[in-house]
DNA sequence: CAAATTGTACTATTGTATTAGTACAAATGA
DNA sequence: TCATTTGTACTAATACAATAGTACAATTTG
């Protein structure tokens, strides 16, 4: 798991660490009971402090996507229970409505918006 | 046009007020050269600071959404010139990627996520 | 022209986010 | 067991975001 921060970049250190590690997930780069490095490893490549990384798993175990154990590491959790179908829609419902505000505003007709959509889900991997 | 703000929400004032404006625009609610509420009068009503909404209203304008003229008052704008496909597909991109992310952790199906983003799309209003 | 109405610029204040420093606690492993 | 490695808690410094106060400039309107 190879991981790179910008500073001064705007977003957040913790936050860019967060999202490349969902990515990851999301890619099937990183599967379960993979480990993540350790925080002062990973912090003393980025040349940051090691809270700064703590805090970003913190984040992602506070979301139950990997656990940490104190003298243990960093481990990736396995799927989560999986909650009904009509809660994962209203959870993600307010991006979607974001993403379909800036699409018109974009006047970008709804088809090119649905393969927009598509093309992103794929790249993903296929393999989860 | 109507707005309503909750502060503690945790977002800013400035941007609930950017959000609803757009959200009004995308629904045809609002439509060119319909004029927004002026500063003070808004502020007065939300009990904010005419800067608040002043605030809010000047970031709309850099994005072209809307213009003000001093004395004048604060009219929508018309459509943009209409940029690139590619230039749309590209600026969109990132928040797409994100909603993908976000349903792949959720393990939300592919076609369960492009059926919500065509309701959200629709929901908005036929009627540009 | 003059008064009223509009948005703006500048400044200040308050709170909070971000990051770092240091010391601590839990688990591992020779 | 004991040293090492791991994550954590607590604190603090710094910077920035968010909002407000005040005074100003441009336009409208009678």
């Amino acid at each position: 798991m190879i991981i790179r921060v910008q500073p001064g970049l705007g977003t957040p250190i913790y936050l860019q660490i967060e999202s490349q590690v969902k990515h990851a997930i999301a890619a099937g780069a990183l599967q379960q009971d993979d480990t993540l490095p350790p925080v002062r490893k990973l912090a003393a490549e980025l040349r940051i402090n090691p809270n700064t990384v703590a805090r970003a798993y913190q984040n992602l175990e506070r979301d139950g996507i990997l656990r940490t154990v104190p003298g243990g590491g960093c481990y990736v959790n396995g799927q989560s229970p999986g909650l009904l179908k009509s809660e994962k829609l209203r959870r993600l419902k307010p991006m979607a409505t974001q993403l379909s505000v800036e699409a018109k505003q974009l006047r970008l007709g709804r088809e090119d918006l649905m393969q927009l959509l598509e093309n992103s889900y794929d790249e993903l991997g296929e393999t989860q």
